[in-house]
DNA sequence: CTAAATTAAATTGAGCACAACTTAATTATA
DNA sequence: TATAATTAAGTTGTGCTCAATTTAATTTAG
């Protein structure tokens, strides 16, 4: 039996499952980065780091859909735990620039095995994930081009 | 070229995408729901009661994945507005029953469009809806298991 | 060249999300 | 049946997340 009320069921709402999952799973990187002395948000900035060394909170933000508001607290964070060096662009002064410092690149080491940790838990085979990342990534393309 | 840090990268965590698109969904509610005067927590707090009617905060949190940390303002909130009634139960002082009310029911009409309208963001065929809410249950699933 | 528009970060304030703890009520056990 | 253990909510404190605003620097147009 269905009504113009289905609709507004929690089971109806692929955005419900998608908001519990995330927090589940982000829940699971909790020991891992506790040991780490990082939180999830300041994990997957470091990642970023990891990758491209240097950026502009700018070019941060795009990469991980967060804006100046949540990421000048993160990343003051980070530099205050000595992982990144924050400083105003000489050719653009409104640009700041954040750079990973050695001690970033060396928490590198101690990071690596959180991935297949965590992986662990979501007990998808490699097929299924591969099919989560495409839709996923279909999502965010669609709702990032505004 | 493969490296023993390629699981550090963002596209290559599920977890990432799962965080973002999660946010990026819930932001396309918002203007729809600004309308209702709700937030995204308390919409989905109010679609639990326009199907269950009365329950109690345990059970609302095992629905939405929330502790009462999270409910209790939650709850005030919505009863400040008049969409629900706490009280104490009777069989068990311990436990709190949040009861919807006229009131609440009747904002139920206003919300019934809003699924509708952003199901056409997310623009996915309904083959590939069903995937994904199949894959994020299946997570869900594993994961509540503990 | 200068005023207006734009841009990049930072700030502010509201509302979660969650861990850790507290309080009060109920249940289990010695 | 005392008391110990457990349970349900609430409280507290930290850290996002985001909208809206502010500040300062740069770019664009007149």
């Amino acid at each position: 039996m269905s009504s113009k009320y289905d609709g507004l069921k929690l089971e109806n709402q692929i955005c419900f499952p998608l908001y519990a999952a995330s927090r589940e799973v982000i829940k699971r990187y909790r020991p891992y980065l506790d040991a780490l002395q990082l939180t999830y948000t300041q994990y997957i900035a470091m990642m970023v780091f990891w990758q491209e060394k240097s950026l502009s909170v700018k070019e941060l933000g795009e990469k991980l859909f967060l804006d100046s508001g949540t990421l000048t607290p993160v990343l003051k964070s980070l530099e205050a735990k000595g992982y990144i060096i924050r400083s105003r662009s000489k050719a653009d002064e409104r640009v700041l620039e954040a750079k990973i410092t050695e001690k970033g690149e060396n928490l590198k080491e101690q990071a690596v095995t959180v991935p297949q940790s965590v992986a662990g838990c979501v007990k998808l085979d490699s097929t299924e994930v591969k099919q989560l990342y495409n839709l996923l990534y279909k999502v965010l393309d669609v709702l990032n081009e505004d």
